[in-house]
DNA sequence: ACATAATGATCCTGATCGGAAAATTGTCAA
DNA sequence: TTGACAATTTTCCGATCAGGATCATTATGT
């Protein structure tokens, strides 16, 4: 069992790796020998910024750092949840009603939402929603009319669908003949990373005052 | 550029996607209520054994935390098809009907195929379906039994849905009480183009007399 | 009224972090 | 061998901050 290496070994390894002096690593990293030094004696170690600086200017992954074996996953899943409403995580914003899917399972690819729409007019939705990732749209009830940034408004009915670049704006808002609508959304999870995702994904952005709360869990 | 989200806003994003309190973070964690707290306003950034500590505390890992979109970020691109089943690409199996959809775009992350499933038992079905990647399936119409590898059968109903690892063995079947069962199902795409999908992907292995029609391209 | 959750305000101990001085190591000439 | 001399590394010190405890306040729901 190897503990975690110190940060101090880390860093003298890689240092001493490319042949670097102190004073060259200082110069490259930005931060100054006397702090090196320390770190790599053990007798320091460094902040979030310190090593996020670290890591963009030597070019370093931050995993790197923390000697994290990476991706060492892919093997045989065999992984199972099944996606009910009652067991959803519900999180309710101005526009949405929103019921997460299968929060039990971790590091999926896919996010599967079901929501409810309840904005009826753009005005009334405000700015729109652009992230990461792609997502299909499907309509499960009543019609809803898809706004986004590059394409005239289009209305889909029940039973279509519509599958978009999550990065170019977008909002869905409920069609004037029905009152609510019923989608079923998928976000892919950005890069195989749920934090990522989770991250950015379906945040509207500046929305003040969400609520959260779980739903039988 | 690189908008780096805080660290604050990426624990904050990361909690309240897990619905937890700070208290039960704090718990979780180890790391005091208050001290979370100034992180989640940016008050106070943590050290790395701190960071270390929330990563396998909490089973996030490092990378997360410093939002590192490790592989290239992508351009901003502005896709978007509709799909409608009348735009649909037809294949029929003997134990379903495939409609995929929004095959004008290629290298989608997620492929939506609309289901119609025929078999109505497991020895008529034939042997499980196995393939790369994972899957949401959603029930529209009718009722379905999920047979799988490592579980026991699963009846899902008109609303509900199932999300699993594919390269687990697995077999939709229309439950008795409905004629036929009409499903959404999603299926992460392993990044490769759509053609590469279309051959992999939810092809019953060994499936012999499969037809293939476009039906209005 | 009560409990829970979030935030803010203090206060304190110990750690980070950077500049500057001191110590170490190596090189070269007399 | 000895004494400059420079390059590298380590130590010292002060200003700032991490990080935890505690109490007060506000909002929300029961």
């Amino acid at each position: 069992m190897s503990d975690h290496p110190t940060l101090g070994r880390i860093l003298k390894e890689l240092r001493n790796h490319r042949c670097w002096t102190l004073k060259e690593m200082s110069e490259r990293s930005g931060i100054p020998i006397s702090t090196l030094s320390k770190v790599e004696h053990d007798r320091l170690t460094l902040t979030y910024d310190k090593l996020l600086q670290l890591s963009q200017k030597l070019r370093i992954r931050i995993s790197d750092l923390f000697a994290e074996s990476d991706s060492a996953e892919e093997g045989v899943t065999a992984r199972r949840s099944i996606g009910r409403i009652d067991d959803s995580v519900r999180v309710t914003t101005p526009n949405y009603d929103y019921y997460y899917l299968c929060t039990e399972l971790r590091r999926k690819r896919m996010i599967p939402i079901l929501t409810r729409i309840r904005a009826k007019s753009l005005s009334e939705f405000g700015d729109l929603v652009r992230h990461s990732g792609e997502e299909y749209i499907h309509v499960l009830e009543g019609s809803i009319v898809v706004h986004s940034e590059f394409y005239d408004p289009v209305t889909l009915h029940t039973g279509e669908g519509i599958y978009i670049d999550s990065n170019m704006g977008h909002a869905y808002i409920a069609d004037e003949g029905c009152d609510e609508a019923l989608v079923l959304g998928i976000c892919s999870s950005a890069d195989e990373s749920l934090m990522s995702s989770l991250m950015n994904i379906h945040e509207p952005v500046g929305a003040a005052n969400q609520t959260v709360e779980e739903v039988d869990v």
